[in-house]
DNA sequence: TCTTTCACG
DNA sequence: ACGTACGTGAAAGAC
């Protein structure tokens, strides 16, 4: 069976250069477009397994298009150059892949794939059209689906007439029609002015075609009818020009671009020249020899082995050597974590020592230069190393440097933030990935001690190497300080927090169990009695085939699969059946159930009756912490129901406190701080309620006329504002139209200039240096901030808002934790921090230091960072978590 | 493995 | 005209 793949290589190559990041070799070369182009036609090889494929691309400015309509893509702007540069490349690549190109004067790319796809249809051949243009939608049929490229693009979208009748409610050929009466403004196709996609999927709805709509334009009214009929013309010529020309007289016979697979030799080429090194990393050819353009270093392996007391000895005298470590724990919870090996990377060479040594009395030196706080430690992940060793009875100090921490610190948003992600972006030879040595999943192995060593051993050096570059880096990007002051020391802290767990009630919670398991019974019950028949609640699709078709109820909003049952739906659905509350409320104690009653109760140790959650500090693009295996940030407050399993988290001693300090209002105190805004400052010196005081302001009343909606409302603002507001989110927040949400925010930015002036210069100033700025100087990149597509645009700019505020009082409440670490160490003290939950931090403090620690902790709080406006917090504390509110 | 839903700040 | 609030993690079902 036939199978071809044709790709509309202008569309294609346009989306990669605007999705992508700038990117370019060490020759000057833009190779981002080239990038995201490879990456997409990898994905599209892999994954359909054509016998044929074909990259079309557009030939020339001038086409029959333009012959019979001047102005036709006019309004485009000129290719930049750092495209244009970049289409030989592409084709280069293409040519690597010993893929078929192809072009004709006087035609474009999409002519040439739809008079393919005709003959598809005609002999009945599978094809799949890889493109970013919707116009390529009218070609979709029983045979030919259409690819659209979402965000990025090696991410497609299928399209068959199922889901073009999905999307559009149209056939594919009505698109043409879409275009014909809505236009493009990209291609400068006029259309109907006025007439967008919803006024012209209406038309089409009613009447079918262009030609019908014009013919019977007496049935319209108003000023939709005046547009209709005054450019009757214009409609007919933007049809025309939308149609895609399906018989360009290609000499190409199908076999010409048959598809036999690459020769590795010929792309390994192409892409060491254009330094792809993640993709020749991928596809593994570095085994067709022709990579080794620059001779690598071997490394040299100085396995140490149980007994050979020789290589013992050299590792100990290299230990007090600059050099760096990497220690191998498999697992993703490090506090179950597996050490399987270790290596050190010195001048000499790399020692590398596996499980078994490190469980022998041969290690005694290495274990106690681990905890041997006078040496100095570059390495890998060392709050997961601090937490995997605690096994082995060793408490990691001495730490140094971080190689993951600080690539962290240099681009949060790296996606790859493995030793081999790092060496790859910062040019060190490659190093394998886990998954090329480990294999994943159920193939989980790890190899015999030669392979294993080598890999240790890539790693180490790889971590010696990076550790200079990167602290270069923090050094001319001024953060040292960030670096050194506070996400070094705070990753110790964390592991102090992590290793000594809270102390959980078990029985408590059970209890809470059995309490919540009758009462869901009931609601099944109820559910099923309003329903007519049992089946699973918890299914989205069967909830919505019950309640959307079965009974009948309308349709809000639509998922990507289906009916969307999300509570924001069954809210408004309320009052159309007795069900939906029942489903509500079920929904409500089956996540009680199944994430904090039988989630919570999996996570605590037996020997201890405690639970140890895990803080990720390097996942956050705002620089908030995270938290795993479980997450304990997100146990239930707002709702009783939920709240009582904080009654569960009690002191590990008894007579102690649970004691709970949170910042009041921490976002919108360093947004006071950051714009300067007058209004907002006041607010925060003379301690007024915030939300009143927005309200008095944005409605223009004095605070004894506010009352509760107008103060909700003012809080929504409050909300939008942090977030990089948009009409369209506040309005789905407080339930209101578009117009009143713009309205809302009008007169906010009146009364809060200065916070206009803020959003408005962030904005620009994350245009121009392509980042954006804590007040600790963490950094966030937002390639997206200059897209053409508004979404990513749009997206970008709210990040720009946001990052900045959130990411902010990110930096003060860990500074807060360092700083109060120290002070419960120097004083002496025996209560201890437990939890972090981005604005909160939770103790547990023995009676007698009771008094000393509600002031301490206010006091360290309240004072971690200088702002032009005071720092507050609220302290609370009670024999339990619940009661410390 | 991906998608949907929902818990938190 | 575009189709959205910012940042996370876990459970369950669908595929």
């Amino acid at each position: 069976m036939d199978k071809w793949i044709l790709i509309d290589g202008n569309s294609i190559a346009y989306r990669a250069f605007f999705a992508m990041p700038p990117l370019t070799n060490a020759a000057g070369l833009h190779t981002n477009a080239v990038f995201g182009f490879t990456t997409m036609l990898l994905k599209v090889l892999e994954e359909q397994k054509p016998t044929h494929v074909l990259v079309a691309f557009d030939a020339g400015k001038v086409t029959f298009r333009t012959e019979s309509f001047a102005e036709y893509k006019g309004t485009r702007d000129k290719t930049p150059s750092e495209l244009s540069e970049q289409f030989p490349l592409i084709k280069e690549v293409v040519k690597g892949f010993g893929i078929r190109q192809f072009e004709l004067a006087g035609y474009e790319a999409d002519d040439i794939i739809g008079t393919l796809t005709r003959l598809a249809d005609e002999q009945g051949v599978e094809t799949v059209v890889v493109s970013g243009d919707k116009d390529m939608l009218q070609l979709a049929s029983d045979k030919v689906t259409i690819a659209l490229t979402r965000k990025g693009v090696s991410e497609t979208e299928l399209y068959d007439p199922a889901a073009v009748h999905e999307r559009y409610g149209l056939e594919p050929l009505q698109i043409i029609d879409l275009k014909g009466l809505m236009g493009d403004t990209s291609d400068n196709i006029p259309g109907i002015p006025g007439v967008g996609e919803k006024t012209a999927l209406k038309l089409l709805h009613e009447f079918g075609t262009v030609e019908q709509v014009l013919e019977r334009s007496n049935e319209l009214k108003g000023k939709l009818k005046e547009r209709v009929e005054e450019n009757k013309d214009s409609a007919l010529m933007s049809k025309k020009l939308a149609t895609i020309f399906r018989e360009v007289p290609l000499a190409e016979e199908t076999g010409n671009f048959a598809y036999g697979g690459y020769e590795p030799a010929e792309l390994a080429e192409v892409f060491v020249k254009l330094e792809f090194k993640s993709l020749i990393e991928r596809l593994n050819l570095s085994a067709a020899g022709v990579v080794s353009s620059e001779p690598q270093k071997e490394l040299t392996l100085l396995p140490v082995e149980i007994g050979d007391t020789a290589a013992r000895e050299a590792l100990e005298v290299a230990l007090r050597q600059p050099g760096a470590f990497y220690l191998e724990a498999i697992g993703d919870n490090p506090h179950h974590a597996h050490l399987i090996g270790a290596a050190y990377a010195a001048e000499e060479g790399v020692y590398a020592m596996d499980a078994d040594w490190l469980q022998s009395p041969d290690a005694e030196g290495f274990k106690a230069w681990l905890g041997d706080s006078q040496a100095p430690k570059i390495g890998c992940d060392l709050h997961r190393a601090e937490l995997a060793l605690i096994s082995l009875g060793i408490h990691l100090q001495g730490v140094e440097f971080d190689i993951v921490l600080a690539a962290y610190i240099l681009d949060p948003t790296a996606t790859d933030q493995t030793i081999s992600g790092i060496a790859a972006r910062i040019g060190l030879p490659s190093v394998p990935t886990d998954e090329s040595v480990y294999g994943k999943g159920a193939k989980f192995k790890v190899p015999g001690k030669e392979a294993l060593y080598a890999h240790l051993a890539s790693k180490a050096d790889a971590v010696r190497g990076a550790a200079p570059l990167q602290r270069q880096q923090l050094e001319e990007q001024g953060m040292n300080h960030l670096y050194y002051e506070l996400e070094q020391p705070l990753s110790g802290v964390l592991a102090d927090m992590e290793r000594q767990g809270i102390s959980v009630d078990a029985e408590s919670i059970r209890q809470l169990g059995a309490e919540l398991e009758i009462r869901i019974k009931a609601d099944m019950a109820e559910i099923y009695r309003h329903a007519g028949q049992e089946f699973n609640i918890n299914s989205p699709k069967q909830l919505g085939e019950i309640l959307f078709d079965k009974l009948g109820l309308p349709v809000m909003k639509k998922t990507k699969t289906g009916f969307s049952t999300d509570a924001d739906v069954l809210e408004k659905l309320e009052p159309y059946h007795e069900i939906i509350p029942l489903i509500l409320h079920f929904r409500q104690l089956h996540k009680l159930q199944s994430t904090y009653v039988e989630g919570l109760l999996k996570e605590i140790r037996q020997d201890s009756g405690k639970i140890h959650t895990y803080y990720r500090q390097t996942i956050a693009a705002t620089g908030r912490l995270s938290s795993q295996f479980p997450n304990l940030q997100n146990i239930p407050i707002r709702l009783e129901e939920g709240r009582k399993i904080r009654k569960a988290f009690v002191p590990s001693e008894p007579g102690w406190f649970i004691l709970a300090a949170d910042y009041s209002q921490i976002e919108l105190r360093v947004l006071a701080h950051i714009s300067g805004d007058e209004g907002l400052t006041e607010a925060f010196t003379e301690d007024i309620d915030v939300h009143t005081k927005t309200a008095m302001d944005v409605f223009g009343v004095p605070q004894s006329a506010v009352d509760s909606n107008m103060r909700r409302s003012a809080k929504a603002v409050n909300f939008g504002i942090v977030y990089g507001i948009s009409d369209f989110g506040l309005s789905q927040n407080l339930n209101i139209t578009r117009k009143e949400a713009a309205r809302f925010i009008d007169q906010y930015f009146e009364a809060f200039k200065g916070v206009r002036k803020y959003m408005d210069d962030i904005v620009l100033q994350a245009r121009q240096d392509g980042y954006v700025t804590t007040l600790l100087e963490r950094r966030r990149y937002l390639p997206e901030i200059g897209a053409s597509n508004f979404n990513l645009r749009s997206f970008a700019e709210r990040t720009a808002m946001n990052t900045p505020i959130q990411g902010t009082a990110a930096d003060i409440i860990k500074l807060a934790m360092v700083k109060m670490q120290t002070r419960l160490k120097a004083e002496g003290l025996r209560s201890r921090m437990l939890l972090q939950v981005h604005d909160e931090l939770v103790f547990e403090v023995h009676p007698d230091e009771l008094e000393t620690m509600k002031r301490l902790v206010p006091e360290v709080m309240e004072s971690a960072l200088e702002l032009n406006v005071p720092l507050k917090t609220d302290v609370s504390y009670g024999a339990n978590w619940y009661e410390a509110k």
